[in-house]
DNA sequence: TGCATATAGGTGTAAAATGCACATAGATGA
DNA sequence: TCATCTATGTGCATTTTACACCTATATGCA
């Protein structure tokens, strides 16, 4: 049985605050990589600090190790620190593209948030009476 | 077996330009159905008049579905016009408190932007020679 | 009349992404 | 020695998505 609100509907297209976040996760991780080498506990940590909620552990090192299959990161284990061996990232060259691209494609995003949120406060809702269109 | 491109890597992460897009369709169908009330055939069209690829058929009337079981939508059959039966939606009160909290939702998602752009475009990539953390 | 095409709204199914629970293992401290 | 923190994962069920395909109404045209 699916999840229901006490609206009695599911909750399936919730906005949720940040259901757009999960798209971040990869290029967020990319730029954390950039300024410093780390590790999968580590970024996920230093993750809220980008003001995203962190994904569950399984996921996140499963993305990690996505990327690396991807060739965006590559990575390397550290036994020399204390305490269990970390996988120790870094970004690639691939990763830096990836980047780049990302960082392109914002202007783009920037136009839709733009449209949306002037659609949204404008005055262009419809009144009740033309409700309906030929 | 899985696609790979010509560098060997498989594309699972690629940015595609618009991966973010997907968070979208919903609050843009519901600002559209805000406007004026629609059918699926008519808003997928014009989706792309708000800078989004439209997803494909099967995927978006789903969607359309979807968002009416969870409420934010409902619809009517429309066989007055010519040609093919329309399925015509609207916007419910629970799809107008959804856009709200979408927008209000806005502003966070702003701040991850900027935070993003400011990392990528300072000065504040590493150089080279200080490639390790302890 | 017959057949292609545009409009309109879907379904079936497999692949991919995700959440959740759990497993493993080294180090630390009571 | 036993709990806890650090660190990295796996297994499995659920959810999401893409892709191919199907149905049906109307229009144009040969």
């Amino acid at each position: 049985m699916t999840k229901e609100n006490e609206n009695g509907n599911n909750e399936k297209s919730k906005p949720g605050m940040d259901a757009w976040a999960k798209n971040w996760h990869v290029p967020i991780i990319l730029l954390m990589l950039r300024e410093w080498n780390s590790y999968g506990y580590e970024l996920m940590d230093k993750m809220t600090t980008f003001g995203l909620s962190a994904m569950n552990p399984g996921t996140f090192y499963r993305t990690l190790r996505q990327m690396e299959k991807d060739g965006i990161v590559s990575s390397s284990w550290d036994t020399e620190t204390t305490g269990p061996a970390r996988r120790v990232y870094s970004i690639t060259d691939a990763g830096e593209a990836y980047l780049k691209l990302w960082t392109e494609s914002l202007n783009q995003y920037q136009k839709v948030m733009n449209t949306f949120f002037n659609l949204y406060t404008g005055t262009s809702k419809r009144s009740s009476k033309d409700d309906e269109q030929k």
